[in-house]
DNA sequence: CTGTGTGCAAACACTTTGCAGGTGT
DNA sequence: ACACCTGCAAAGTGTTTGCACACAG
């Protein structure tokens, strides 16, 4: 039983072969990918719309977090151990750096989202912090 | 003449009715709006197409911003006075807050988007703090 | 007058919903 | 067997492009 197939059981999921695919392919890619971008790697093996249904999904049972992106489409992300423990706001802690040069976006590990202190009267829940420049990869 | 005429005159902008009625929606309103949002306020004024296409132009002369947002679409703010020096890199060192229970998502100029240190290899350009929770208006 | 803005029509891209039939457990 | 997943069709929403006419400077 791979990680993926023991992934989706211990979430009480039914183990198809669409939602093992889309797993497959986040774990096999380092960064955060939209639902066009798996169509991609799919080809037409799966409607698009059993893609969107999948990634809802796994977003409900926080295997995937929501990554911010400045251009059009919404991208996913696959979420490290570290967040499995605190689901509720596991989705939130992640630093995000997008690459200006092969835009993927990756989450960045080694660092933490630094704590801030609002002004008096808001209620802070979720902290996302969002760079941009030239990636690891890019530069090399 | 008014500030909206003259920041207009000031970056060189043509003055026409619809870029002022963009231009005060956006200093009446405190906070981030997507295009459908400016089509709400504006009625049918005028057409779709025009508000993008000023959207884009506002945005390339520096006078909005892009705010990130996790719901489908785009949403502009104005830059503030402080942004106008730097043209540069002005989008990128706000701190937002999108409230959860209004939806607004607005600049908070109080708090500054703290310094963070990357891995070797990365290269950074731009900062983007994205908060969430709920806002002091919907606090009171 | 001339370069630029605007409206209209159309296309494109992303996402959601409803329903009938197929599949995992 | 039953609940749930999938594909198909269709529609909804956000955004872009091309072209002809109108307007600001």
């Amino acid at each position: 039983m791979s990680a993926a197939d023991h992934l989706l059981a211990h979430q009480g999921i039914r183990n198809t072969a669409g939602r093992l695919d889309v797993l497959r392919i986040f774990i096999d890619h380092g960064h955060a990918l939209s639902q066009p971008d798996l169509e991609r790697h799919l080809g037409d093996r799966y409607d698009r719309v059993t893609i969107y249904r999948t990634l809802s999904l796994f977003l409900e049972k926080g295997i995937l977090h929501k990554v911010l992106d400045d251009a059009g489409a919404m991208k996913y992300a696959l979420c490290p151990d570290t967040c499995h423990a605190h689901a509720i706001a596991h989705a939130h802690e992640h630093v995000h750096f997008k690459c200006v040069r092969c835009g993927n976006t990756t989450c960045i590990e080694e660092i933490e989202v630094p704590v801030v202190k609002l002004p008096s009267g808001y209620d802070l829940q979720e902290r996302n912090l969002l760079l941009s420049g030239v990636c690891k990869d890019c530069n090399a």
